[in-house]
RNA sequence: GGGCAUUUAGCUCAGUGGUAGAGCGCUUCGUUCACAUCGAAGAGGUCGCAGGUUCGAUACCUGCAAUGCCCACCA
């Protein structure tokens, strides 16, 4: 009859929590003394929270609730990031569907339109963060645009200037034609595309032949500046030095060589465009023999524009130009039919770059006054680069990872890592302090410093007191984005690692193994699930078989069932209640007078036994970061022994007559539920507190500041 | 092309050098007793495939297959 109603008893239970004042470690009492820090992820204050983000505030407050109760001052430093290019993506969504466009909006009205739907997302975020039962230290609350927040961003990007670490060039950079801005090499996406192979013939006037040059990209041809043939190729011997004819504008070019041109592939000739592709661009950088300027023939637009284009390509998008392109070479007989059929390979696969968030085709293009972060050079006077400092770290385990097989796709990444373009030409960011642009910083650039920025900005000494922090725990998708970036900038800006452990958890799957998304439909809301199965219940469907890096799988069944635990919960302390003596005041008088009369029969003392050795189990696996575990070991135990074995039995004694049997029963039923309700309580923090309330102790403490049954 | 991982009950996943575990689901029975958001009993697996190491392998090694992920300037 009777059913655990979370729904009208957890914000209750939240605000008696925030009141204590206890989120905040300078307000715990005095046996929490060592400090244990996790700085939280900063939501992107863009949108709702989903069940990604409720997979990181359930394990972090599982972490942080956990090392409370152990006598930790437990710093859990709540957030929100502006989340420039994501935010800005999401606001043009809304734009559009308001019929406007973010080009037609002044940049400063933008910014503050901007500022607005991000502050009021924010304020949503916070309350859902509550909801979901994050015991953070609001007092400490940043977001990435408060003004002292900015104020360490901008000391860090002079560090790196001063240090020689910055600099800022026109280079090949990867431009998104529907977003017009630059993107990092990691913010863009692959995939695998049909793309023409066209063998195309350049005449070589001086020897009475020609050459021909595979390219997929026959609309670049008028931005040739040479041509390059590995030194080893025999069949090219006599055409290095000579100059070829560009076929689309007659320009003369040289042929050079170069020993990155792979010989096996397509005629083992590549043409030279260093206007239009970044290794291209690295190979003419290297031959001061090319007399000839570079200069594009594709404009930001993503259409043809520029000196020496044949008069039909102008003005046409890179597609049509491409068609185009084609049928005058055909048309002029500059097709080789000798490598293909009509001298197109038809069936020819490569990868396309696409812009991660819209899946346009991204338009290598050559933008001035970008700024780059070298990554593997020594800082002036320093000895380490970036990425030095960072993949030392990893090795020497002053920082681990969770699980560990991250470590290798991180020295992957750091061992071919390339310098970091962190300039961004939208308006919602950071500005760059420079004079020549209104550009602003990459996200990342800020948020890889959050650790440091976030402690030195949020109160007096929380830098020195709670840096190095202890846990970074993030999704393993933003692993290079995010958690590299803060590994670098973090030891470069402090000389001290940001944290010491980083645990990855997966992405999100529905039953099906798909990924959740809107336009799927398959999305579950971790607010409405709360509401109508109780956050402890969400909580503990978000930990229970979700081990660090692979992807959970989570439903509406896995949550209900977790939800009935509540209950089982909720009816088994019931039960040890209502079978305590009559007119209990003080559980702690009681607990020491049964001790005292020493009725426990072998069989109680086998059960305590029991427990002990469960908590002992489940307590090291808390320390190994196995939660899963530990979470599935309490769970059984509860219900499969204290509940079915141990409640079950004790009843004939709760109702005999043999008044020392009956307290030594009440006893060991009492001392159970408050041990389990201790161990339970980083799980499910809202019921077991709320169990507690009730408990008649005289000390009237909070469970969530109870001390852990070792 | 290079790398990383996964493969165990219908589903989601643990696990260990000594002939397999949990939850959900399923079957049968029960229940005015704290709880039907319940209880009891039960069915169900040649631990991806093929070799090897070993007294013994699901576990260690090698190869293969399927799946997933990451990285990459073959134009």
């Amino acid at each position: 009859m009777s059913q655990y109603e979370p729904q009208k008893t957890e914000p209750e239970i939240y605000r008696l929590w925030e009141k204590s004042g206890f989120f905040n470690p300078d307000k715990l009492p005095k046996r929490h003394k060592k400090s244990f820090t996790v700085i939280m992820p900063p939501p992107n204050a863009n949108g709702p929270l989903h069940l990604g983000h409720a997979i990181f505030v359930t394990l972090q407050d599982i972490m942080i609730r956990y090392k409370r109760i152990k006598g930790f001052k437990a710093l859990w430093l709540p957030g929100a990031d502006h989340a420039g290019f994501e935010t800005q993506v999401v606001f043009e969504k809304k734009l559009e569907k308001e019929g406007r466009s973010r080009f037609q909006i002044p940049r400063e009205q933008l910014y503050q339109e901007i500022m607005e739907f991000t502050l009021a997302n924010k304020k949503v975020m916070e309350s859902q963060l509550k909801r979901l039962g994050a015991s953070c230290d609001w007092t400490r609350e940043k977001f990435t645009l408060d003004e002292n927040v900015i104020k360490i961003v901008y000391q860090t990007f002079e560090k790196l200037k001063n240090d020689g670490l910055l600099y800022r060039g026109k280079r090949i950079i990867n431009w998104c034609v529907k977003h017009q801005t630059s993107l990092s090499d990691v913010e863009l996406k692959y995939e695998e595309r049909k793309s023409p192979l066209y063998y195309v013939k350049y005449d070589v006037p001086e020897l009475h032949s020609f050459i021909t040059v595979a390219t997929t990209r026959p609309e670049t041809i008028p931005a040739d500046v040479a041509i390059a043939v590995n030194p080893i190729d025999k069949r090219y011997e006599n055409f290095i030095g000579k100059y070829a004819v560009n076929p689309l504008n007659n320009e003369k070019i040289l042929i050079i060589s170069d020993k990155t041109v792979d010989k096996d592939f397509g005629t083992g000739a590549l043409k030279i465009t260093p206007d239009h592709d970044k290794a291209d661009e690295e190979i003419f950088g290297k031959h001061p023999e090319i007399n000839k300027e570079s200069k594009p023939v594709i404009n930001f637009f993503g259409k043809m524009e520029g000196e020496k284009i044949p008069a039909e390509l102008v003005g046409l998008k890179v597609f049509e130009a491409r068609q185009k392109a084609m049928e005058i070479l055909k048309n002029n007989n500059r097709l080789n039919v000798e490598f293909a059929p009509a001298g197109i390979d038809e069936n020819y696969i490569n990868n396309a770059a696409l812009c991660y968030k819209c899946g346009s085709q991204i338009e290598p293009l050559n933008l001035a006054n970008q700024w780059f972060v070298k990554m593997t050079e020594k800082p002036k006077g320093g000895k380490f680069s970036l990425r030095d400092l960072a993949v030392r770290a990893v090795k020497s385990g002053k920082i681990k990872f969770i699980p560990k097989r991250f470590e290798k796709i991180f020295f992957h990444w750091m061992a071919n890592i390339k310098d970091w373009n962190i300039s961004r030409q939208i308006a919602w960011g950071i500005k760059i302090p420079d004079e020549g642009t209104a550009d602003v910083f990459d996200t990342w650039f800020s948020s890889g410093q959050w650790p440091f920025a976030a402690l030195m900005s949020a109160k007096k000494d929380d830098f020195q007191k709670f840096y190095p922090t202890d846990v970074m725990e993030t999704g393993s998708d933003i692993l290079l984005f995010w958690v590299a970036r803060m590994i670098m900038l973090g030891l470069y800006a402090t000389g001290k690692v940001p944290f010491e452990t980083v645990y990855l958890h997966g992405l999100v799957r529905d039953i099906n193994r798909q990924k959740m998304s809107k336009s799927k439909g398959n999305v579950i809301s971790p607010l409405e699930m709360s509401e109508k199965y109780g956050t402890d219940a969400v909580r503990m469907s978000l930990v229970v078989g979700n081990t660090p890096g692979s992807d959970p799988v989570v439903s509406e069944d896995k949550i209900r069932g977790y939800r009935n635990f509540a209950n089982k919960i909720w009816n088994a302390a019931r039960f040890v209640m209502m079978n305590l003596p009559e007119n209990l005041k003080d559980i702690d008088a009681f607990a020491k007078k049964s001790r005292k009369n020493n009725a426990l029969k072998t069989e109680d003392k086998k059960n305590l036994k029991e427990l002990a050795m469960m908590a002992k189990k489940m307590t090291k696996d808390m320390d190994n970061f196995k939660f899963y575990s530990a979470a599935e070991q309490l769970y059984h135990y509860f219900w499969h022994v204290f509940a079915d074995k141990i409640i079950e039995s004790s009843k004939p004694r709760l109702n005999g007559s043999d008044t020392k049997d009956k307290s030594a029963a009440q006893y060991v039923l009492l001392e159970i539920l408050k041990k389990t309700l201790i161990l339970l309580h980083p799980f499910m923090p809202f019921i077991t507190e709320n169990i507690w309330q009730t408990i008649p102790n005289k000390q009237k403490n909070l469970l969530m500041i109870e001390k852990w049954p070792e």
